[in-house]
RNA sequence: GGCCUGUUGGUGAAGCGGUUAACACACAUGCCUUUCACGCAUGUAUACACGGGUUCGAUCCCCGUACAGGUCACCA
């Protein structure tokens, strides 16, 4: 077997979503579980659809995620350039197209857009699918001349067979196989202003480089059998066909640009703060499985793990539990300064230095709960609020009987705490005990309550030294008020 | 509409002719922690879309139905 050698190809029109991440992930670990080369490169024939920055982002966050390549637009490399604009104005194209229509297998086509799309209306009024009605095809010499002397612009379009078996055995999907009658008639390889489309472009870029296997979204697989004729009419070699299936949202339906019932980009969750080692383990479960039952796995581990023969049939639900369950796994393993460089950035920074240190402690108190790293900033909320609030469980509970008593011994005893350290704290809450005989939940809960406002948080001592005795004897009062 | 594809517990997802139909998330309970969270353990769950075949035997193979998705550009 020749050496694998796979791409991943974005249009520059657009930031980097998860479907596009998911295709160079999955190109990248196949090739580096074959000991092949990852390349990328960028198909930026669509001029008038290219968005600034499209380009940056798609590189930069590939680059975030972890994903390396060995030949790039940015880097170089033997089979360069690597974008199709610069292959287009190095003319690597023009031989083809000049080969093709001199053996007769593609045409010049002289129909006007407007043309073309009158033509579209009447076919679809007629309850017909439009497809291109071939009107160029058998064009006579004097046609042609009368054309060129009227000084009309052209495309050039592929002849398609008329009743041609297509077929391939697709990685993922098995034998797929399409009639070339089912296809939209004789379609265009080179565009009016001279640029190839998509569908040639792709053909030959793929020849050139040398690209043994093409693994892409289930969105192309009917451009595939375009592409194969494509192949078979220049009697270059069919690369290894693989369609993975979509990514869809909760409601089972391809992600469009605009949808926002989950968050698409990559760039979205690395301002989230997720973590990037998170995302890769994350996006690599998206419709694929690894042999056993364990789910976390880091970088290498995928590589040496890597099936593409595993690759799921039917389509990929992004499930967002599962993504913060996998990032809070990835942030449970983190050093302390590692975690705390994750969610500064989503603190209040306007802190002098004495108080960074005091910060720090109170980011620490989450980091075996976190998620992502923005959403540190609700759950410290309750240290920098001026009054806290009781929902109706927590009242409830500290409306029994003996609490007030127990609050009002926990406070005086914290009034006489000369530090107000963990330990300090800890030793307020056991007088307490000592003295009203109360212990356990019926001790603690009360005192979590009154000093927090909450049920449920961080190791009780050090949540209410940081908090300060001020604010929580001033919480304790303010609890007593409501019972 | 043509062509292509999918449908397994609440959610995600294994399984490829014979299984007690994995596992993870979520949920519940217990343990741990004098509370909480983390962790650990256990458990709940009328899960193989429906109808026909083939077979000694179908979640797995075939046909049909329903539902869902993809695609039919001078966009990629």
């Amino acid at each position: 077997m020749s050496k694998v050698r796979v791409r991943y190809a974005p249009s520059p029109t657009g930031y980097l979503h998860i479907g596009n991440a998911r295709t160079a992930l999955f190109n990248y670990l196949f090739a580096k579980h074959n000991g092949g080369d990852f390349i990328v490169r960028i198909e930026d024939t669509d001029v008038a659809r290219n968005i600034e920055g499209g380009e940056k982002s798609q590189l930069d966050n590939l680059k975030w995620l972890g994903v390396e390549w060995d030949e790039s637009i940015d880097m170089g490399g033997d089979f360069g350039p690597y974008n199709q604009l610069a292959r287009h104005e190095a003319g690597i194209y023009t031989k083809y197209v000049d080969q093709l229509l001199a053996e007769g297998k593609a045409y010049k086509c002289y129909c006007s857009s407007e043309e073309l799309d009158v033509e579209a209306e009447r076919q679809k009024a007629e309850g017909m699918i439009p497809r291109y009605n071939g009107k160029c095809s058998n064009l006579t010499e004097a046609q042609i001349a009368g054309f060129e002397a009227e000084g009309r612009d052209y495309t050039v379009r592929f002849r398609v067979p008329t009743n041609e078996e297509i077929s391939w055995t697709d990685i993922v999907k098995s034998d797929v196989t399409f009639n070339s009658k089912d296809i939209s008639g004789d379609f265009n390889i080179l565009k009016r202003d001279g640029i190839p489309t998509y569908n040639f472009a792709v053909v030959i870029d793929d020849h050139l480089m040398e690209i043994s296997h093409v693994l892409r979204g289930e969105d192309h697989i009917s451009n595939t059998p375009k592409q194969i004729m494509l192949y078979n009419a220049m009697d270059m070699t069919v690369p290894t066909f693989g369609h993975m299936t979509l990514i869809v949202n909760p409601d089972g339906k391809k992600l469009s640009k605009r949808d926002t019932s989950i968050i698409q980009f990559i760039e979205q969750y690395k301002d989230l703060g997720y973590l990037p080692e998170a995302m890769f383990n994350f996006i690599t479960l998206l419709g694929w499985s690894p042999v056993g039952e364990d789910e976390i796995f880091g970088k290498e581990e995928l590589i040496k793990i890597f099936d593409e023969t595993r690759l799921s049939k039917s389509p990929a639900k992004f499930d967002e539990a599962k993504l913060t369950w996998i990032n809070n796994q990835y942030v449970k393993q983190l050093s302390e300064d590692e975690y705390y460089d994750l969610v500064l950035p989503f603190l209040q920074k306007d802190l002098s230095a004495e108080d960074s240190a005091w910060l720090k402690a109170v980011a620490m108190l989450y980091k075996d709960q976190l998620s992502y790293g923005q959403e540190i900033t609700e759950l410290v909320t309750l240290f920098f609020k001026d009054e806290i609030s009781l929902d109706e469980e927590s009242l409830e509970f500290v409306r029994q009987e003996g609490v007030v008593e127990t609050l009002e011994a926990l406070k005086a005893n914290l009034a006489a705490s000369e530090e107000f350290t963990a330990d300090a704290i800890k030793a307020a809450i056991k007088a307490v005990q000592k003295d009203l005989g109360v212990k356990g939940k019926m001790l603690f809960m009360p005192s979590r309550i009154a000093t927090t406002g909450q049920m449920h948080g961080p190791d009780l001592t050090s949540s209410v030294s940081l908090l300060g005795k001020e604010k929580a004897i001033a919480n304790i009062d303010y609890v007593i008020s409501q019972i």
